[in-house]
Formats: structure tokens, sequence, C-alpha cells
DNA sequence: CGGATGTCAGTCTAACTGAGATTT
DNA sequence: CAAATCTCAGTTAGACTGACATCC
């Protein structure tokens, strides 16, 4: 009864090699207590400037109260500040501390050093041919999150 | 302050192909009631004979405990049978019913339906390229689940 | 009023940790 | 005795749902 080699099933590939990558990134991060959620957060903030909670939440693709346990997290860690926006009073703005700009950096070298070792495996041809073949397979209809 | 685009990141991108494929594969079990886990689980028995639940959780990749658990679930469903086995008496003996049996082609089909719509956008040549370099990213060392 | 924002409380799955009883 | 098996209870992260008060 030839059930198919789990192995070499396109979807199972895709788990097993981003279960790697995710783990890799996970560690990297960790070594400085954050997680990829807290990267990408503090990289939004560093790019956009000072930012709402729902605007930091769309940008991320993430729920609105996701968000908040998020900088919940980080701002006990003085890596960001939240405070009630003045021209509305709905809003908070979220706006990252001198010590959340100074420790993008190393956040950063340690992003870098992941995804070398995830495409290690491979050659510069061939990691430019995976990002290509990779992107097309993205979601295709418009809520590309 | 140039944090790179996210979007090109090898990590982001595996991430997203990934999601892609696993909600695609989680939506096609789903319309039978069932989840990824136990299709897999199904598979590696009839592919594996009766075995027990230990040997079943080293060859998905899984705990014992949430083995366990999905085997409670397939159970209920009358889909394969638990018992202890006569010659081992810490070991249970997990086996198929008929009908589970009966259901696997139906989701062998399902299974194949999604490969075919995650690789959707590309050609067979580049499918083909990108299942070696997906291969080649896999875990390197010898626990390779 | 409708719509957006932030909060609170809770569910669900996946992966995991620790403890304990039993059997080999 | 040590090792393997199975069970029970609990944790964590991620993504999600529904409800609510506030403000534009």
């Amino acid at each position: 009864m030839a059930t198919r080699p789990l192995a070499d099933l396109p979807t199972w590939l895709l788990s097993r090699a981003n279960r790697r990558a995710q783990g890799l990134l996970y560690d990297a991060f960790a070594e400085v207590g954050l997680r990829p959620v807290h990267y990408r957060t503090l990289a939004a903030l560093a790019d956009g400037g000072s930012l709402s909670q729902a605007e930091l939440g769309r940008r991320l693709g993430l729920d609105r109260k996701d968000v908040a346990v998020t900088l919940d997290q980080l701002a006990d860690r003085r890596l960001l500040r939240r405070r009630p926006d003045p021209d509305d009073g709905r809003r908070n703005v979220i706006t990252l501390t001198t010590t959340g700009l100074a420790l993008l950096p190393d956040l950063e070298r340690r992003l870098d050093a992941v995804q070398q070792e995830v495409l290690a495996p491979l050659s510069a041809n061939e990691r430019r041919t995976l990002q290509t073949l990779l992107r097309r397979l993205g979601p295709t209809d418009s809520r590309d999150r």
C-alpha cells in the first residue's frame, strides 16, 4: 500500500525547512530575551516612526489584541513608550526609546546570521533561485499578509 | 534607517509559503473532520502495520503525549483500535480498522490536490528545482525529524 | 449615528515540560 | 536496578473570537 513517502511532498518539505528556519530565528533572539515578534515590532517602529497600535498591527499582520500584549512586554523593558495621542483620544502613540533604537543593530546582525545559516547548504545562485520561487508561492490574493 | 524589507528575507518567504501550504492542507482535511496530524497517523499505520504508540511517535516526530491525544480522537471515530500488547504489557498495539483503511484513498486524493494547488504558480521544471533546494535546507544533523 | 481604537476575557492548536505507575 | 511505555496535569506561543467603552 504505497503510502507516498511523506518526505517528498512539497507541503512537508516546506514545513520542515520552515520549522528549522523559525527555530534558528527564535534561538537567535532568545539570546537577548526577545522573540521574533518583538524584533518585527521594533523594526516596524524604526522604519515607520511613531505609530498607533492599530497601524502597527496592520503593518505586522497581527491582531490588535496581540499587538497590545507585545507592546506591554517591550514597554516593560523600556524599549518603547506608549502615550496617548494628543490629536486623537482613541489612539496611543508608540515611540522607540533610545534604548530600543540602540538595540536594533545587534538584532539586525542576529537576523542576518540566521539567514546565512538557513541558506548555508546552497550556492549563491541557488539562493537566488530559491528566493524567486518562494516569492511566487506566496498568497496571490490581495490580503497577502 | 534602512530596515531591510522583511518581505525578502528567506525566513520570511519560507514562513509565508509554509503558512499558505499548511492552511490549504488544514482546510482540505477539515472537510472530512480531520487535521493533518490525523492523516499522517493513519498513513503511518497503513504503511507500517500495527505499531506501538511510542513507535508511532518516533515515526511522526511527535511527542508521546500528543500521540495519545491524537489516537483518542481517531479511536473515537472508529478509524483505529487500541489494544494492550499481549507480548509486552507496557505497550498498546494500534491497528487501523476497515473504516480507517477505507478512508485513506480519499485523504490521499485531498493531499495530492493540495500539492498541486501549492505548486500551481510554478512550471514542472521549477517544481523539481524547488523540491531539490528545499530538501537541502532540511536539518542536516541525525535527528532530522 | 457609524467606524475606528484600545482593552478585557476567553478559545484553540501545536509543541512542550514534569511527574508517576507499570512492565521489561 | 535502569530503561521503555503510557498516562495525567500543566505551560507556552500564535492566531483567533466576542464584547465593551471611548472617541472621531
